[in-house]
DNA sequence: TTCCTTGTTGCAAACATTCTCAATAAAGGA
DNA sequence: TCCTTTATTGAGAATGTTTGCAACAAGGAA
């Protein structure tokens, strides 16, 4: 079964009605890996349909963050990113000075979801999101 | 020297101005321990100063934040939220299901950030950001 | 298959945030 | 103190996102 139908049999399971609106909005964001914004999708849903608002993505894109096969995060360049979890999860370190992006790994996070797991019974899966900071150059080349 | 001052010193220190705007912008955020939206600042600031514009509260908000003087995140409701140092390090836990917010306090966060800061030499100070999932009492009581 | 209930959609308006630009004023030098 | 330079401001337009609501349609019952 492929991935993007089990985001709708889940969506389905948790008393949602399948539209054909939310099959090609889900099957987009499902097959392509990368981050996307609600216009990025918007664009490719166009391509498949005529009339689907943007505002049916928008509340799709949401519906799938609020059932965990989703995460949502500020992109930095003005618009929201969304991914599911064939994106894969990890986080981003996000320079304030410059604006880089790095990658952590996923084995880099493991032991401390753990720790928020054992220590607060909270479930952070799929994990993706972003730490502000100052990155490695910009730490070392600032006078302050 | 009050906080407030070490905050304008620091900026000034950087090459920006400072102007009566930012003073009562900075005195405000950095005396309240609290996230506060821009808004709410906004409101704040109108009983000191009756014409300093919304662009301008987030203009030096988000000053502050490129300065690693306040962060700022998602606050769920919409609008995002901004705190200075003062609010202390911490995470918060959000529930994507029912909202709730847990925090975590920066001992649970220290061990990781340290691993963050010798693997990618990256400084994510002050931390101060959110992380979605399930909490408690949701991920027991659903059947799924 | 048909009907009913109620969740979902498209649309437009509202809202939150950012941007553009001409006017203003902070900071430093004369 | 006055002048010059240039960062900053207010105003409003633009952009990104959410919301209210009437029309529509998915999914279950009969
Ligand atoms: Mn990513
Ligand atoms: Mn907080
Ligand atoms: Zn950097
Ligand atoms: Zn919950």
């Amino acid at each position: 079964m492929s991935h993007c139908h089990t985001y709708l049999k889940k969506l389905r399971d948790h008393g949602y009605r399948i539209t054909p609106q939310r099959e090609i909005i889900i099957q987009i964001i499902a097959h392509c890996g990368k981050h996307m914004s609600a216009e990025e999708v918007m664009e490719l849903v166009r391509e498949k349909s005529s009339s689907i608002n943007i505002a049916t993505v928008y509340r799709t894109l949401d519906m799938m963050v609020e059932n965990g096969l989703a995460s949502k995060f500020d992109s930095g360049n003005g618009k929201t990113a969304y991914a599911t979890g064939k994106h894969g999860p990890h986080i981003h370190l996000v320079c304030k000075h410059c604006g880089s992006v790095t990658k952590v790994s996923e084995n880099d996070i493991s032991a401390f979801l753990e720790k928020i797991e054992d220590l607060y019974d909270f479930d952070c899966h799929p994990y993706h999101f972003s730490i502000n900071g100052l990155c490695s150059d910009c730490r070392h080349s600032e006078s302050n």
